[in-house]
DNA sequence: ATATATATTTAGCCTTGTCTAAATTTAATT
DNA sequence: AATTAAATTTAGACAAGGCTAAATATATAT
């Protein structure tokens, strides 16, 4: 049984270097769980000791087999409390990151597995991002930045790159939520914003914000 | 904020001794929490520091009003959870105990209260134990244990004192549950057993069980 | 190819929470 | 009251997980 610690690590390999198959640097581990890279070079030889990940000395680490499917259990875990945190509990999706963050290390099969049925097997959480199922595996839906359409371009909002409160909270400020229908009218070459129709008012976005908006085209 | 460690001493000294207002030894925490007295020590010693405790050597430990809240808090919790886990989530009154004591340090202000108010405001978890409210107080019920009543007294069942998975699976084997109505029938000097009437049918318990079960009068 | 900068690892130390063994205090018996 | 037993505390050690500073390896720039 693996302790907190362990499992933050291994999910952090897991979001940097696509579910773990690329080589993760000490130095971007440290950054993502606000570390030291000493700390993180002592944890990577304990988690390779315990055939989690694949580590060799000054070229970073990925994860084996088993460590890519605990790690995506715990992605799965902290996705579906969120999840459950807004449809049942009245968080906004803003508000649920910090508590999942402590929920998804609850250890129980059985939790998860009636947590999920409860909630009907849901796909994606709060932010658009994919569950995946009991054995790790997540199906993959196409989806874009809006920043890479083009004028007269039209799709449905289906999730944020970034996550983080004050961009949640820039959306909120400005109706944008996962389904919402934009319209893309014209594209600055100057500075890359954007104007797009939504509800039918038109609205200037920065580059910044439409590089961090999935969409699906219609 | 304090560690997990920290809010399990608390609870034992909670359940220990009265609510903590009673001092509770060394050795008693030890054993309830399944470690070492000197380990205990040390810890009483801290939390004696931080001022949720009383301590004096030898003397044992008392909760301060600080530490009766915070140990109400996580009581609070975890009988929360243990609704939540048997009305929505199938877990059967035997399976809830271990997920609890886990979910019982999630910190999260808005959670719990939410949580509350999802599960309509119980007054009581599934053992029948009440639910703190969230200032710590539990308005306590009349309640007494099956053992003291005589033939012909008349009562329903409102709680379990021994939550063990064994009680509990003794209980479902003979069709036991909280709001069972029983009747007294007989009781034996020899052992103390009685003969109650569950359902139209009779049944022999020990002492043991009837100790273990508190009812309410009717 | 060499020098400099950056990334990574190592070494040594710290805190938390635990343990065992020894010392001390309190409780129970003679 | 003196002795023995039991409970409690102290002393010293350890593992997990973290940190800082120093050493080493890799990458970048001259
Ligand atoms: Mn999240
Ligand atoms: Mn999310
Ligand atoms: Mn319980
Ligand atoms: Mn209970």
């Amino acid at each position: 049984m693996l302790t907190l610690s362990e499992e933050n690590y291994l999910k952090a390999i897991y979001h940097l270097g696509k579910f773990g198959s690329q080589s993760v640097s000490t130095n971007a581990i440290a950054e993502q769980i606000q570390t030291k890279a000493s700390s993180v070079t002592d944890m990577i030889k304990k988690l390779a000791e315990k055939d989690l990940v694949n580590y060799k000395k000054y070229q970073g680490a990925t994860l084996t087999e088993s460590g890519r499917l605990t790690a995506a259990s715990v992605v799965r875990k902290h996705r579906l409390w969120e999840v459950f945190l807004v449809e049942n509990l009245n968080f906004k999706w803003d508000e649920v990151h910090e508590v999942a963050e402590q929920l998804e290390h609850i250890k129980s099969e059985k939790l998860i597995n009636q947590l999920d049925a409860f909630l009907d097997f849901p796909t994606h959480d709060p932010h658009g991002d994919p569950i995946p199922d009991k054995h790790g595996n997540i199906k993959k839906t196409d989806k874009e930045l809006l920043a890479s359409l083009k004028p007269s371009d039209e799709c449905l909002c289906v999730g944020v790159k970034d996550s983080s409160k004050e961009f949640l909270n820039y959306l909120d400020k400005n109706e944008i939520a996962l389904g919402t229908h934009f319209k893309v009218m014209s594209k600055e070459d100057f500075d890359e914003s954007m104007t797009i129709l939504i509800n039918n008012e038109t609205k200037s976005i920065s580059k910044t914000v439409s590089n961090n908006l999935f969409v699906k085209v219609i």
